[in-house]
DNA sequence: GTGAAAGCGCTAACAC
DNA sequence: GTGTTAGCGCTTTCAC
């Protein structure tokens, strides 16, 4: 910067004007500038201005998972709203170790990035805000009542709600229900289908996944086993849980929806796939990253007030799996 | 740190000999500093470590679609052998602009990241080395014959060949080929099928697709327009051009395999679901994820030597959308 | 508008 | 082992 500002024949304050596209600069001096960073292929040391400055122009987003498309499309709707500002999302991932979410959690903190974004943390919200101080942030997916984060969900109980009355409507009075793990924080899926069931006077089946397709395949096996009762319809956690069981249901040679209808939840672009044709739960993830973005960037440019929780309506698609046709 | 310091009435170099974990730190001494980060709630400033020791503990991750499960996978293996070396992730987007594409990687770049790993760059080898100077780069799912820069790639011309191998065996002989955007440098697939077509003694035929759903859609139309031979077997470059190949064929009343055998690219994991049954080639995403990694860490930590290229070796996965049952 | 000076919070030599 | 001394490369007052 210093050998910038000799070449051009300014003081070093200049050249930090110029880099930063400062106003009040005549433009024969930034030329000038220009003209010198352009000749000495000078490069701004970002890391040497975020010290200086106490901006470092980044936002962290904390991830559960990013091969799970949630997260994915959590992360680029994230960037859709955050990288036109001028900041840039790094990344880190999560786990369901609690010690190992924590310090995933404090690398972000460490790196004192602007703002935090929170999506598929699993421990408690006391934590969370231990750790996370008074940085900026935004918890994505799960909401703590009584918490003063500013969060982002989905509707997931109504989101439930919707994929069970379906069913119901459909004529189906056995419906069980693949949760996830139930140490897991996301109750509200589950809470919603056992809401339906009770209003529909109905009995509940329950059954335990792990969020993921083996978890499915393994549920229908103990969901069919001789001597029980069959259901007629299912509700899946997710729909890796559901393409799990949509296997297993192929393998035991039970026709889908004739024998046994299935609904699954996120609305992944493979639901939709002609082949696999599932009926799914869209809860619109990419704008819950999106709005996340800018929660989070009112609140680190101090526009936003108060603690502020979105949440979003989430929609249901009707496929083949549970219409046939 | 200076009040941690005087808090545990040492100097501040014992502190940060403390928080680096460095070894001949007189236990005593090392609790005591423990104790008085405890108590102050003390946090390092990395942003400071970092500019002081011009290590940043950092690797730059540029990826052209996180939302694409292959870089998804790459960022996932790449941290799978990152992070236990201390080092994190930072992501980064791309594009296919190209102004926008630089800007990504000079972002990169100004942050004085360690090493930086490259996947779905689209520019020119001379661009992509000139913006990344000397710092340590591995470049991922491409590779430039002259270039200095490590690689890792698939070997995707292979995967082709043993794709459309597989359908000249099956006794197909009007093999067509649903293509990436020619202007894209993804030319291996392509010259893979060129090659087995023209060892076969058959005419290829080609059309062009757009990587996504839509182009395979599209191009079955195109292939199977009134007038023109129809093709009995279509090689896809990816598994969602496949997809919508799949689609269109089912719209149109065609049987697969029985009518057209498709094969796909990626092995994604809806191509494996019992419905789909999309035979598919198997690049090893996350593998080369995990290769970039491990040649990047060597090379910032100055163990490796020369440029190094790692090339993995795909695999066909063989399923009924090209031999039925 | 421009230049000088004082940090940002840490690490790294180097003597002690 | 421990403390002292310079910086790392910028940004940011604050006079001019």
């Amino acid at each position: 910067m210093e050998d910038v500002a000799a070449e051009a024949g300014v003081s070093r304050a200049l050249v930090s004007l110029v880099i930063r596209n400062a106003p009040h600069v005549r433009p024969d001096k930034r030329k000038a500038v220009n003209d010198a960073i352009e000749k000495l292929g000078y490069r701004r040391n970002r890391l040497a201005s975020r010290l200086a400055s106490h901006r470092t122009n980044t936002v962290g987003l904390f991830v559960l998972d990013i091969r799970n498309t949630i997260y994915s499309d959590i992360a680029d709707g994230l960037a859709d709203v955050v990288e036109p500002l001028g900041s840039q999302v790094l990344i880190v991932r999560g786990s369901r170790d609690a010690e190992a979410e924590r310090a995933a959690l404090e690398s972000l903190v460490d790196l004192r990035v602007d703002g935090i974004a929170v999506a598929g943390y699993l421990g408690r919200a006391s934590t969370l805000e231990k750790t996370l101080g008074d940085i900026p942030a935004v918890i994505m997916t799960r909401h703590f009542p009584l918490s003063p984060l500013d969060s982002v969900t989905s509707h997931d109980e109504r989101g439930a709600e919707l994929a069970v009355q379906h069913l119901v409507d459909l004529g189906h009075s056995r419906i069980a229900h693949i949760s996830a793990p139930l140490d897991l924080p996301y109750p509200d899926r589950r809470a919603g289908y056992l809401e339906i069931m009770s209003r529909a006077g109905l009995t509940p089946q329950l059954i335990e996944g792990d969020l993921r397709e083996s978890g499915g395949y393994d549920a229908v096996d103990k969901l069919f086993a001789a001597g029980r009762e069959r259901p007629t319809a299912v509700f899946c956690f997710n729909d890796a849980t559901a393409f799990g069981a949509m296997r297993r249901l192929d393998e035991l040679g039970l026709r889908i929806p004739d024998d046994v209808a299935i609904v699954g939840y996120d609305d992944t672009t493979e639901a939709g796939f002609h082949r696999v044709g599932l009926t799914s739960v869209n809860q619109r993830t990419r704008e819950v990253g999106q709005q996340g973005g800018e929660l989070l960037m009112g609140r680190i440019n101090g526009t936003a007030t108060g603690s502020r929780g979105v949440r979003l309506e989430p929609e249901l698609k009707i496929r083949r799996s549970t219409i046939g046709g």
